[in-house]
DNA sequence: AATTTAACCAATTCGCATATGATTTCCCTT
DNA sequence: AAGGGAAATCATATGCGAATTGGTTAAATT
C-alpha cells in the first residue's frame, strides 16, 4: 500500500526528519511505534528497520515496555548494592575503604563546619559511653558517615554510603556470630579522637593519614587468627 | 485488662523471647504490630514500648510500611543514581571525580595485568581514529573505565560506575548541544597516553597524578566562558 | 487516672490493568 | 506462489488504586 520498492528508505528519511524536529523541541522520548507508523505513513516493519538502523548507530536508544528515546539511553540505574557486592569479597571491600575513605577524610578537614565537628565530638562520646557491640557498631558507622558528611559534597556522601552498603552485605554474618560481646578494646578510641582532631585543625593530610592508619587497624583485626600472638 | 500494673515489662520479656525463638528459625521480619499484639497477649501499646527499646538497643529495625525488622535493617537497596544525582551539582561531581579517580589510576598501576594494559592502548589508537565527538565520548569512557577495572577491585569499578552514572545523569543536556562537532583539540590525547603510560611503568604516583592533570583540563574546559581568552 | 482500644495518618508494598517493544501468524495484493 | 503489510501474540515495564504497616491521636473502659 505504502509506495513498495523503496526499500524502506523513505521511512528511515522521515524518521530523522521527525527526530530532529523532536531533539530541537528538547523531548527525548518518542511515540509508541504503533502510533508512530501511522503518523508519518509507514508500515511498522518499515519503521522498525529503520530505528534499528538509528539504534545501531548509537542515536536512539530502545527498551521493552518503556519506549524509544533519543541519546545515549535512559540512566543505567540497575548498578545496584547486590550487584556490586555479589561479585566481590571482603578483602576487597576493605581495600576500597583503605582507598576512598582517607581522601574523603582529606577533603571533610577542608569542608567541615563547626557544626559538623561538634556532631563528630558528641559522636566520639557516645562510642565510649556504648554497652553493647552492636550499639558501638551503629554509632561508628555514624562516626564514618559524618565524616563523609562534612566534605559537603553529597556525591562523596553517596559513594560512601555504597560503599557502606556493599560493606554490611558482604560481612554480613560475620559479626552476628559473635554476639553481644562489649567493646573491651579501646584503640579505634584514639584512632577515631585523631581523626576528627586533625580535621578540627584543618590538617588535611592529618586527617587522611589518620583515617589510613585506623582502617589499617580495623583490617588487621578482621583477619581471624594470630590476634593472640601479637 | 492485661495485669495492670507491671509497665510493660512483661512485654519486653516476651517479646525477646519470640525474637529469639523467630532468630533461631532464620526469619528476619516479624509480624505486624496488630498481629503480634493479639498473638502475644499485651496491648499494642506495651509491645510498641518493648520494640522501641530494642530498636534503641539496634537489635531491631522498623519502618513505616515495610514492617520490623531483626539485625541491622534489611539491606539499603535504594541508594539509587538518581538520589545521588538529585541533590547535587556538576561542580560536586568534578571534585568527587578529582578525588576518586587519580587513586583508582594508582591502584591500577599496582595491579594492571598485561591483557588490561593492551586493551588501554588499543582504546588509545580508537581515541585518535573517532570521527564523531559522540564516538569520542564513547570511547573516553571506556578508556576511564578501563582503568578502574584494572584496579582488579569489583568494588572499586562499582563506585566508578556509579560515579559514572551520576555523572551522566547530572550533566545530561549540556553536551548535546554542542552537536556533531568532530573531536578537533588534541589535548586529551597526550593526558591519556601520559596516564597508559604510567600504569604500564608501574609508576603509582606518577598515575595518580596524570590522571589528576587530565581532570583538571577536562574541569578547566567545562567553564563556560573565558575559553577564548585562554 | 491510667491504660486499653479504636480510629486515623503517612509511607510502603502488592496486584492488576495498561502500555510498549519484540515476535509470530495470517491475509491480501500482485 | 511470493512479498509485504496488518493483526494477533508475547514478554517486560509502568501507573494507579487497594491493602498493609508503623506512627499518632482520640475515645472508651475499668
Amino acid at each position: 500500500m505504502e509506495d513498495p520498492g523503496n526499500g524502506g528508505h523513505a521511512a528511515l528519511v522521515q524518521l530523522q526528519a521527525y527526530l530532529a524536529q523532536m531533539d530541537h523541541a528538547g523531548e527525548t522520548r518518542l511515540p509508541a511505534e504503533r502510533e508512530l507508523s501511522e503518523s508519518l505513513g509507514v508500515s511498522r516493519g518499515d519503521l522498525r528497520k529503520a530505528l534499528a538502523v538509528l539504534e545501531k548507530d548509537g542515536r536512539i536508544w530502545r527498551h521493552v515496555g518503556r519506549g524509544t528515546f533519543v541519546g545515549s539511553g535512559p540512566v543505567e540505574e540497575t548498578i545496584g548494592i547486590s550487584e556490586i557486592a555479589g561479585r566481590t569479597n571482603p578483602a576487597d571491600v576493605m581495600r576500597a575503604r583503605l582507598i576512598i575513605e582517607p581522601e574523603i577524610a582529606r577533603e571533610a578537614a577542608l569542608h567541615a563546619t563547626l557544626s559538623d565537628i561538634a556532631s563528630m565530638r558528641q559522636s566520639l562520646v557516645q562510642t565510649r559511653e556504648a554497652v553493647t557491640w552492636r550499639q558501638y557498631e551503629n554509632i561508628d558507622n555514624l562516626l564514618h558517615r559524618q565524616i563523609a558528611q562534612a566534605s559537603r559534597n553529597n556525591v562523596l556522601l553517596g559513594l560512601f554510603d555504597v560503599l557502606n552498603a556493599v560493606r554490611r552485605t558482604v560481612v554480613w554474618g560475620r559479626l552476628r556470630s559473635e554476639g553481644a560481646r562489649p567493646p573491651a578494646d579501646h584503640h579505634s578510641f584514639g584512632d577515631h579522637e585523631r581523626i576528627v582532631e586533625a580535621i578540627a585543625e584543618r590538617d588535611l593530610g592529618g586527617a587522611a593519614a589518620a583515617m589510613r592508619l585506623h582502617l589499617q587497624q580495623v583490617e588487621r583485626r578482621l583477619i581471624p587468627v594470630r590476634e593472640a600472638a601479637e
